[in-house]
Formats: structure tokens, sequence, C-alpha cells
RNA sequence: GCCAUCGUAGCUCAGUCGGUAGAGCAACUGAUUCGUAAUCAGUAGGUCGGGGGUUCGAUUCCUCUCGAUGGCACCA
């Protein structure tokens, strides 16, 4: 059989010569770190044979494919030191995922913390046995038998429900074997010794909240030391840009006991928040938005007209009255803004109408799932909903993604954007011509406007598909923020509408759109993306002015009024301290500017400017360097 | 909501095998006027998350509860 290799060379060999003797008639020490193979672009164990042309690449620990297997054996060699240290515990799946992999266990009593280095050892020692792992096929029934016999219930369940063409297959290394697809090391000392156990973790068989509880140990997994090294570094990293910590450091915010989910705002952490609200505003005005405001608080009544009653109940805030009825907290501006539409009757000439509210919304939330400023309870969306005709929906569409991108990229977030484009899901409501022409707008929009963008086929909101603008956090977690949806079902349950110009009644189309999202978690994405440096028109305090001696104050007093009658947000510092004690100070709070002036600075009516980040500082006129931070302080245009 | 871990001064953390607690930084006071990432000295600060129980005595042990953290589930 002819078996081509990556540089285009091929060579003859005998049927069923398995990848490592190739590798071996190419050279003894390429045999030697034979992870696997690729062969006809397909992992396989290197000691599988080979019976047909075909082209092979021999994994090595440099190969992209190599990662994902040591990965995997390093997920079966903890389930072996699992296994062994405790027994009856049983194994149901263990995949290898970004950075690592994990094994979910079922097992009565808890693992603690303390296990962890135990198994990590043992693992160690497994490695050090080099157990030779080898592949077996079994028949599915004798499979499901065995591994029943054993007590692995889990095991045998996704034997039973994996489709009757699939191959079953065992990979045994020691005593321990597992139903695996593989590929997998030719032996466990091949996995090295860059792995490490990091979190223990709860989970659902099969992911659903229904089913058995399991634990889960999660790993880390490299082909060398120094890539492990580097990842735990950039962990690390990860931790000092996390924005409950900067809130902290930064005097932004806070949270009490007393308020899950909801904010205290320092007046630092509040300027910001009305900054990007100011700078959000003026763009949708721009854009042909007008504003509105809608009550926070609605009788009960309200929230079973809209649907949320139903479909939304859990998650409201109820507040029952002294009288037969209750109210809620509003989850979402939408019905509210619906009953501005309706205050007035409409013209097709009237159309689009594109109603902001920068509304305060509350959401409960389960426990479990709050998260610093990123999952809250209450929370202000920049929401919006544009009433159109059906010729007006794409051009809207379009015109709300262009704005999106602009406001993204004046954040300098539009590089890390994602776009999830989720279409119709199974369970749904409205015609599937609303659902077509819906799809097909959103998707030319996804081609247009020149974002990354992924399909997530079936996961829209049932009344309608969906764009979701998704970022990531510091710690690899992703955060949706900015949202678009074309809603079929409320104009309709709500009775929308509006004189066509034959005179007809229409129901208009309804979009809701989200830009930043909720600005709780979107302040959240902005610290841990600038790592707190925020650009200097978002920057809570933009400049502060030091002075060297207290000479030096009437004059910085004068410079600080002039900034501060252009809008400049400075702060003075005046204290008696040395300069170098100020500028740490300033720097570890991450202000942009620090002028510091003394006499030198007074006699030639200069500042010494420091920015942030910098070693050392520049001196300018103090005219320019006035007039310049007076244009740079301000929203971007 | 589920599993695990945690909750001691503003922050980071130590401590008590049960006898009501300590450090560094921050704060405050005083001195220092000092030219670019920490000047010196002193002072003050805690119902050891909250309720209940065991005990002569609980911050420490038990229990309930609230909150946080990491996953999972959820996310109209």
């Amino acid at each position: 059989m002819k078996i081509t290799f990556p540089d285009g060379a091929v060579r003859e060999y005998p049927v069923n010569t398995t990848g490592l003797e190739i590798a071996e008639s190419i050279s003894k020490s390429l045999a030697k770190s034979t992870l696997a193979v690729v062969f006809n672009g397909e992992p396989r164990d290197s000691a599988r044979a080979i019976d047909t042309d075909g082209t092979l690449e021999i994994v090595t620990k440099d190969h992209p494919a190599a990662l994902e297997i040591i990965r995997h054996d390093a997920a079966h060699i903890m389930a072996e030191a699992v296994q062994e240290l405790f027994p009856g515990t049983q194994v149901t799946i263990g995949p290898a995922i970004e950075n690592g992999f994990y094994y979910d266990f079922y097992r009565e009593t808890a693992f603690t913390p303390d296990d962890l280095p135990k198994i990590e050892q043992r693992m160690r020692d497994i490695v050090a046995r080099n157990e030779v792992i080898t592949r077996e096929v079994w028949e599915r029934d004798k499979a499901i038998a065995h591994f029943n016999s054993i007590g692995e219930t889990f095991k045998a369940e996704i034997i039973q429900d994996l489709p009757g063409t699939e191959t079953i297959t065992l990979y045994r290394q020691g005593k321990f074997a597992d139903l695996c697809r593989g590929p997998h090391l030719p032996s466990t000392h091949k996995l090295g010794t860059a792995f490490k156990l990091t979190k223990l973790a709860g989970s659902y068989w099969r992911g659903d909240h229904t089913k058995a509880q399991l634990q889960r140990i999660y790993g880390t997994a490299w082909a060398t030391q120094e890539q492990l090294d580097a990842y735990l570094k950039q962990l690390e990293e990860a931790e000092k840009r996390d924005h409950r910590k900067l809130g902290r450091e930064m005097d932004l915010f806070h949270f009490q006991d007393e308020a899950p989910g909801s904010v205290f705002w320092h007046p630092k952490g509040w300027t910001i928040y009305q900054t990007l609200i100011a700078y959000m505003r003026r763009k949708i005005t721009a854009a042909g938005y007008v504003e509105v405001n809608t009550p926070q608080m609605l009788d009960a009544t309200f929230w079973q007209k809209s649907g949320h009653w139903d479909k939304y109940r859990e998650n409201m805030f109820v507040i029952p009255d002294d009288h037969s009825h209750c109210y809620a907290m509003k989850p979402m501006s939408c019905p509210g803004n619906i009953q501005l539409y309706k205050a007035h009757q409409h013209s097709y000439r009237d159309l689009p109408i594109r109603m902001a509210e920068f509304g305060q919304v509350f959401r409960r939330e389960a426990s479990g799932a709050r998260h610093g400023l990123m999952r809250v309870q209450a929370f202000t969306q920049d929401d919006a909903h544009i009433f159109c005709r059906h010729d007006q929906l794409e051009a809207e569409v379009i015109a709300m993604c262009t704005l999106m991108k602009e406001v993204y990229t004046d954040l300098g977030l539009a590089d890390s954007l994602r776009v999830k484009f989720s279409t119709r899901p199974e369970q749904r409501i409205g015609s599937d011509e609303d659902w077509d022409r819906a799809e097909a707008a959103l998707q030319n929009v996804c081609n247009t406007i020149g974002l990354n963008w992924t399909l997530n086929a079936g996961d829209g909101a049932f009344y309608a598909p969906k764009l979701d603008f998704v970022v990531t956090d510091a710690i690899g977690r992703d955060w949706q923020c900015g949202t678009i949806q074309v809603d079929m079902n409320l104009p309709h349950r709500l009775g929308l509408s509006y004189v066509a110009e034959d005179g007809s009644k229409q129901v208009p189309h309804m979009v809701h759109r989200a830009i930043l999202g909720s600005l709780e978690r979107f302040i959240g994405v902005l610290l841990e993306h600038y790592a707190g440096n925020l650009p200097l028109w978002l920057a809570p305090v933009q400049v502060v002015l030091a002075t060297i001696t207290d000479e030096a104050v009437s004059y910085a007093e004068n410079l600080a009024a002039e900034l501060r009658s252009a809008g400049v947000r400075v702060v003075m510092d005046v204290r008696n301290e040395k300069i170098s004690y100020k500028v740490r100070e300033h720097s570890v709070a991450k202000v942009p500017l620090i002028w510091a002036v003394g006499k030198n600075e007074m006699a030639d009516k200069t500042v010494a400017v420091r920015r942030l980040g910098s070693q050392g500082q520049e001196t300018e006129s103090a005219a320019t360097a006035v007039a310049a931070l007076c244009e740079a302080a301000q929203l971007p245009a």
C-alpha cells in the first residue's frame, strides 16, 4: 500500500503495517516520540494496523492533535488513579477540554480538596509504571453485560444509547479499562508529567439536573512543563484583572449580603456608569432614536397580558400588596415600551419608531448563578425597541448592527467580540415564512458587518431568531452583552397596529435590541478587558494634579479650575507627601494622567505629564497640555 | 436550585487541640516641604456573617440560615 507523508513523499509498505512501524522505518527517534498518528485526517492509535493507501501524519508533542490526545489520556489515567484509591467509584465521562480535561465520577461520599494531591500523586505513579495502553473492539451486548457486571452502570447506559453502527472500543491500561473512542497514547509513560489537578466541582449525569449528581475533577495537561508553567502563570495574571478585585482596588463598587446581586456604586464607579450612558445617549440620538422611561413596578395583571407571568414568573420579583392583587418588578422593558406605542394611533408614515429606554430591570437569578457585576439581579439595560413595517425590517437591523459595531469599536472591544446567530428552535411560534424572512435578514447582516460570527442553530428564542454579541471575561467565561431579536409575537399578542397606505390596519414588526446589554455586566467586561486601565474618556479620574511643594498649590489650583470648567474630571493632590508617594498611589489607582507641578513648572508655566504605564514624564507647556487634555477627555464623537 | 469550599479589622491573611483575638497594608494624629511607584513616629480599629444548641465557658464543636467562591443546571 502507498502511504503519503505531509511533505509529499510517498512510500510503499506491506498491508497491515502499524503507524508506529512506519515511524520506525523513518527513524528510531521519531518512533520514540510518536504519540499517535493521523491517517487520512482521522486521529488514530499508533499501534493500529493500516490496511489501505492514504496520507499519514506522525503525531509528536508539537503536532496540533497532540494536546487533545494527551489531555484525554490524562483523564483516563486520573480515572484509573481514582478507582485504585477509591474502590467502588463509578466512572462516567471524561473528555479533553480547552486547556485540560475533566472526569465525572459517581461516588456516595464526596471528594475533598485534600484528595486532589493524592490522586495526582497516584497518576504520577501510573505514568511511572508505564502501563501499555491497548485498544479492544467489543461486541455491543457483551460490553453492556461486562460493564453492568462490574457495577459500571453509567458506562453500560452510554453503550446502550450509542447508535447501532458505532464500533464499541475499550481501552485497557493496567487493570483499568474504559469505554472510549480513542485514540490514545501507546503507554501511560508518554503522558509525561506536565499536568496538574485544578479543581473539584459538581455536575449532573448527562448535564441534566433531574439526573444523578456527579463529582467532577478538573485538571490541566500539556506537552511540556514550560507550557504548563506558562498556563498557570496566565491564570494568575487573569486573576489580577478580575473585575471584582479591580472594583475594590479602584474603589468603584461593592456588594453587601443584604442586597445579593445588587450593586452599591461608589462615586468613581458611578462616574463610569454615567459616562457610558452619556455616550450611548449621544450615539442613539444621532441614530434617530427617541428616549423614554416606563414604570418599574406594575400590577401582576399587566404581566399576565404580556405573557411574562406564564413564561418568566420564576425569575420575577413579586410584591404582594395589602389588598387582593400584587405587583411585580419589571424584568424587561418591552411591554412598557409597547404601552407608549399604543398611546397613539400610528400611520405607516410614522414608522420606523426607534424607542430607547435605559430601564432598570429586576430578575431573580438562581443563587449559584450570581457573579460579581456579570450576573446581577438588578441592572440597567440600554434597551430599545424598533417598531417598523416589513419593508423596513432589514434596513433597520442592518442599521442597528452598524451602530453596534461603531460602539464596540469606540470601546475597544470590536476585536474580541463574537456574534452568535441563533436560529429557530423546535418549540416556536409564528409561521415558517416569518422565520425565513427574519433569519435571512440576520444572516445577511452577519455577512456584511465584518464581525466573527458563528451559527447557533436552533438556539433562538421561541418568538424570534437573534444575534447575540458575546465577549469572554478574564477567567475565560463567555458573557452575552448586545442582542438583536426580531420579535414575531408581542406585537400580535398585545394588539399593535398601524394604518397602512391603503387604509388597512397592519401589525408592525418589533425588534428588541440592546447594545451594551446590562450596564453592570458591560462595565465588568470593560474593566477586565482593560485590566482597569480604562481609556481616558471613561476613566473616573482623568488627571491628578499633584504638587511637589506647597508653593505650587495655587498654580495647580488654577490649572485644575481651567480643566474642570472644560468638563475634565480632575483631582487635586496637595497632601504633604513626597511626589514619589503620590505617583505610586495614583498609578496603583490607575489614573491615566498625573500632572506634577513644583517650583520649576510654576516658574516656566509648564506641567510634568506622566502617563499611566510609562516609566518617566514629559514636560509640556501648561497651555498646550490643558488644550490637549480638554480635547482628549471628551466622549468619542 | 445542586455539589464542594469558604465567611476573623476597610483590604490580604494568621490564630485559638473550647478559656471572647494578632500581623502587614489602608485609616487617623504629629513631625517632615521632600523632583516622579511606599519619609518617620504614634494612635485607633473586630459581638471572629446571623440564629439556635452542646458546655461552667463557643470565634473554635454541632445545627439551621444568609452570603460569597469554583463548577453544574438556568439565562425571555
